[in-house]
RNA sequence: CGGGGCGUAGCGCAGUCUGGUUAGCGCACCUGCUUUGGGAGCAGGGGGUCGGAAGUUCGAAUCUUCUCGCCCCGACCA
């Protein structure tokens, strides 16, 4: 059992604050709401990113660069925007020693920038689609921080483009939702409900937001990424015209998308254990730490190093990269070795010491189940790839059994505050209220509108009482 | 923004109430020896001026005032 982490059940957020330490993924910057993200915290964003923007290549986007710093004046352009991000905008106010005429906007997302190039570029039904998507950083002046659930300043991508008709635009939003699900599942192994966002929950100037919901390992509800239908909301605010197939000027239709270094929270929150972090093997930086053990150092260094970067070399070149790490710590003793590796969350430790050599043998530790297993050499390399493979089946497969067990369905209001009360999780409950019903549901049981499932809109609203209702997910949320 | 807690070595803390010799302890770190398949033992050693400023005093980590920052809970929040 890990000492210097806090058990999951006696304090939710120290034990996240602890895996986080102990695996080093990021540190408190001197700038209160930021965070430092270190190295090994760095290689799994990379990770997610590469496998984003090798689906946003697929479905032919390109991307570009837009400034950090926005006029001041063009949050005021979109009603709702402005109204819905004044009170989290960084300004700068003052540059070159003077104070500036207006000042510019940290930028807390994109739209209102790109909207007014889109302007420029765009002139001709032929200029369409602008398929679009930007990596960086952007800034929102949070209350409350939380190391990459909620940080002033994140690292994400935004998608933005804009459309010749309101059903391709609509057709877009919803294609990146999906890559978004398929991503956050396939390779995070984070099982999420997609679909739409209430009236309440949507994006300010969005027509319709639609997002990735995913249970946390304490049943709380995080949003992992989004996906905006603007209709011709930011056209329109920003004057994106184009002159259509039939001569007339007409405004294009857009959307935005993004998922954030938030997610690194969600993979940290939906995975890890009392030990410490676990990853899994698609997004882990090390998939395998291979570990030469001997009471003797220099028979460590002289006789097993060499086996041991012999079979990290084989491994390697079968799992396509540089995906082993060989550890050299020979002064420290094993217990110290497993526990640093354990709580980095490496998918499998292979230890070779002299028993293993003397029986050509290696042994495999696995971190989802901390089973172990003696290994034949001329049968290693396959046994790998196939514990890889079951760790991250296993770990999907484990959220989903956790999520599934923590959802309800609750056919009244009370129901559903008696769930949230005594049970928490996710509650399934048909909606067809007002953002008004939404703010009442929040303030009387801390719950919000998460999800509303595609399907099922024939139910019986629970505040309302009118038929027509969607099926709908409430939970906590971060 | 409200409530609570806290700033003393890299980390975690004691000392502060009842000012007084070179400011301690555990872990971590360095050196050596013995150890080594789930968090070793012994010995030696390096490192802090007590968040910051002003004040009271012969004397301040300790008292007073101001200030900066961090964490937790809540409110707020894409």
């Amino acid at each position: 059992m890990a000492r210097n982490i806090t058990p999951r059940k006696e304090n939710y957020s120290q034990w996240y604050l602890d895996v986080i330490k102990a695996a080093e993924l990021a540190d408190y910057a001197p700038v209160r709401g930021c965070m430092v993200i270190r190295p090994t915290g760095y290689s799994i964003w990379e990770n997610i990113q590469a496998k984003l923007d090798s689906e946003f290549k697929k479905t032919g986007h390109v991307n570009a660069y837009f400034p950090v710093l926005i006029p001041a004046s063009f949050f005021q352009k979109e009603a709702e925007h402005v109204e819905g991000f004044a009170p989290e905008l960084a300004m700068v106010t003052h540059a070159g020693g003077e104070e500036l005429e207006e000042p510019f906007a940290v930028r807390p997302t994109s739209e209102t920038i790109i909207g007014h190039m889109y302007s420029k570029w765009i002139q001709s039904w032929r200029d369409l689609p602008v398929l679009i998507n930007q990596w960086c950083n952007v800034m929102r002046w949070e209350k409350r921080p939380r190391l990459f659930l909620r940080t002033s300043e994140f690292l994400w991508q935004e998608g933005h483009t804009a459309h010749e008709t309101e059903k391709e635009a609509r057709e877009e939003t919803l294609k990146m939702l999906e890559v978004y699900r398929k991503v956050l599942e396939e390779e995070l192994a984070i099982p999420v409900l997609s679909g739409e966002k209430t009236a309440g929950e949507r994006f300010p100037g969005a027509v319709d937001t639609y997002t990735c919901e995913a249970m946390m390992s304490d049943t709380r509800a995080l949003q992992s990424a989004t996906s905006h239908f603007l209709g011709q909301n930011f056209a329109k605010a920003f004057e994106i015209q184009f002159q259509n197939r039939e001569g007339e000027l007409s405004y294009c239709w857009t959307t935005s998308w993004g998922l954030s270094t938030r997610s690194v929270g969600a993979l940290i929150m939906t995975h890890s254990d009392d030990d410490g972090l676990i990853i899994p093997p698609r997004i882990a930086p090390v998939k395998a730490v291979i570990l030469p053990i001997s009471k003797d150092e220099s028979i460590a260094e002289n006789e097993i190093l060499p086996k041991a970067k012999e079979l990290s070399a084989k491994l390697d070149d079968e799992l396509g990269g540089m995906f082993t790490k060989v550890d050299t710590d020979f002064h420290a003793r094993p217990g110290d070795r497993f526990f640093a590796h354990l709580q980095k969350g490496v998918p499998l430790r292979l230890e070779l010491g002299e028993k293993d050599l003397a029986a050509g043998t290696v042994r495999i530790v696995r971190r989802d189940t901390g089973e172990k297993i003696d290994v034949k050499n001329e049968a290693v390399i396959t046994t790998v790839k196939k514990l890889l493979d079951d760790i991250q089946s296993n770990l999907y497969a484990r959220a989903k059994n956790f999520r599934d067990e923590n959802t309800r369905d609750a056919s009244s209001y009370e129901e559903l505050k008696e769930i949230i009360e005594n049970k928490g999780g996710f509650v399934r409950a048909y909606f067809g209220g007002t953002p008004e019903d939404e703010v009442r549901i929040r303030e009387e049981t801390g719950a919000t509108p998460r999800v509303v499932l595609p399907g099922g809109n024939n139910g019986k609203c629970i505040i309302t009482g009118n038929d027509g209702a969607r099926l709908t997910v409430f939970a906590k949320a971060y």
